[in-house]
DNA sequence: GAAATTTTGTACTAAATAAAACAATAAGAC
DNA sequence: GTCTTATTGTTTTATTTAGTACAAAATTTC
């Protein structure tokens, strides 16, 4: 067995770029609701995703499992481990390493580093840099969507690129208002969709059409992928997953903050002359 | 097919008296790490509960399934809807240390790791847990305010705090119309106030105005503190500071998920309730 | 625009699996 | 202690399933 500690799911999206588009079709559909699909026999898979069973056995073997056995096998394990928790049960203790504390918000602060940490490793530094030459190009309009609960993430990104570049827009209110919105992206615009599981139908079909009408995609997702990925130019996925009922926005808030960063960094002269005049005119405002 | 409505763990546990103690041996393996022997074959099932392949075929049947097959197709439904609930927990995954690249995601990525390590010390527990208290109290309805920028950290306390009580109100929009909500504070009313450098004037005199009243008010600031610390009943400060032009709201979104992560363990009995009935709202009203 | 290569699906085979029939064993009744 | 009944395991049989070979289609290359 591959003796490697990652998860399926972990290694499908390292692999993902070497996948050819049929199989990538299977590997999504196995992401999007992980890991149910693969607990099924081949045919069955094969069915949900679309495509027929060989290239269900050939992903897998590009896996590097011999047979769908060992997959399935694989899979189990995981879930096991993942599972072992039942919802009744304490939320479970991490280590504390001498000296630390074991309160709550201890506890949970380390699981959220630790989520960092692993989102550090796996996000992919060239879909990074991807997004921000596409959001730095102030000749594509921006346009920014998240779902319910990530829509805060949505209004960080809104707020703080407003502050670096003209032509950015939220997308927020109710879902029946994004019709127009929709009918205003052109193959000019990048499109920013905030989504992580449960992913939002809605969020989705906005950014398939979007893409369809020529938008550049780019998706910031969890570790498990939003069906998005599939159509996305780039894709910004993160660990969300921590010590709670609910996942955290942390890693994700970083990646915001880090295409800030950059933008401002490598356009420092543009960014400061923007951010004085702001300034100068809230100044001006407020009297 | 069967009342769909109990899963097959309920199912088992209810007739678990009726079954014959070979086949109850079996049923209580698959109790012991549910769902997991369920999803194997037959005779991996039957190994693993250390009784035949008949006996894994009868329990099965006499729980009502008339194939294997249809038991699997239940136990994966199941899972499904369970891992795609916000209920479910995950098991954190703990930071492998690895050869550090120098590129600018991950030279940011770390700076914000070690502010959160620096929030961690700083941060008060009893504060922080008078904060929980104040949020939990359902008595006490609660107003959300953010600056400029923060104001997306306002929104995603908002959207979280929603999920698990009522009585919880985001003030937004223009200045002019806070006074509407400074109206209506009384005594009874909790205030969480989100200011980070540079502190907002507007802001302040809203925070200051709410206390006067009465209002008891929680401020979540940087580790400068805004002039509100003198005011607030509670102050949550972290390190903000990090390697970019621009605050990290990493560690703030922490303290904004530790304390709805708090509640909805402190009181998971009342929240899942809650989560489970709005889920069940926005179910309905899609169709 | 034709040839080569890659990708994908169809048709088939060999192996495993679920399920049934039957035999053996254990438990209980008288 | 023998008979009866309930329980469990063994063997066998149809199916289903994973896996393979090969052809069609799509894509790329020259």
């Amino acid at each position: 067995m591959n003796g490697s500690a990652q998860t399926i799911a972990e290694m499908i999206r390292h692999r993902l770029d070497h996948l050819t588009p049929t199989e990538r079709k299977a590997a999504l559909v196995l992401l999007g609701n992980y890991p149910v699909p693969g607990l099924q026999t081949v045919a069955q898979f094969a069915k949900q995703a679309m495509v027929s069973n060989p290239t269900i056995l050939r992903l897998i073997a590009k896996l590097g499992f011999a047979a769908y056995a060992d997959f399935q096998r694989c899979l189990r394990a995981e879930l096991e481990a993942r599972l072992r928790s039942p919802l009744t049960k304490e939320v479970p203790v991490l280590p504390a390493t001498t000296g630390e504390t074991a309160d709550f918000v201890s506890t949970y602060w380390r699981s959220v580093m630790a989520a960092m940490a692993a989102s550090l490793k796996e996000l992919s530094v060239a879909e990074f840099e991807g997004a921000v030459a596409l959001l730095a190009d102030h000749r594509r309009p921006v346009m920014i969507l998240g779902g319910r609960l990530s829509s805060s993430l949505a209004a960080q990104l809104y707020l703080h690129l407003r502050e670096l570049r003209p032509d950015v827009l939220l997308i927020n209110g109710q879902t029946a208002s994004w019709a127009e919105h929709l009918l205003d992206v052109t193959a000019a615009h990048t499109l920013v969709v905030f989504d992580i599981r449960r992913y939002q139908e809605d969020v989705i079909r906005f950014g398939q059409e979007a893409v369809r009408r020529g938008a550049r995609l780019v998706l910031v997702t969890d570790e498990w992928l939003s069906p998005l990925a599939a159509v996305a130019r780039q894709v910004l996925a993160v660990r969300t997953a921590v010590n709670s009922h609910w996942d955290s926005f942390a890693p994700i808030s970083s990646v915001v903050e880090a295409i800030i960063a950059q933008i401002s960094t490598d356009r420092w002269h543009e960014v400061r002359e923007r951010v004085e005049g702001l300034e100068a005119i809230r100044r001006d405002v407020a009297l």
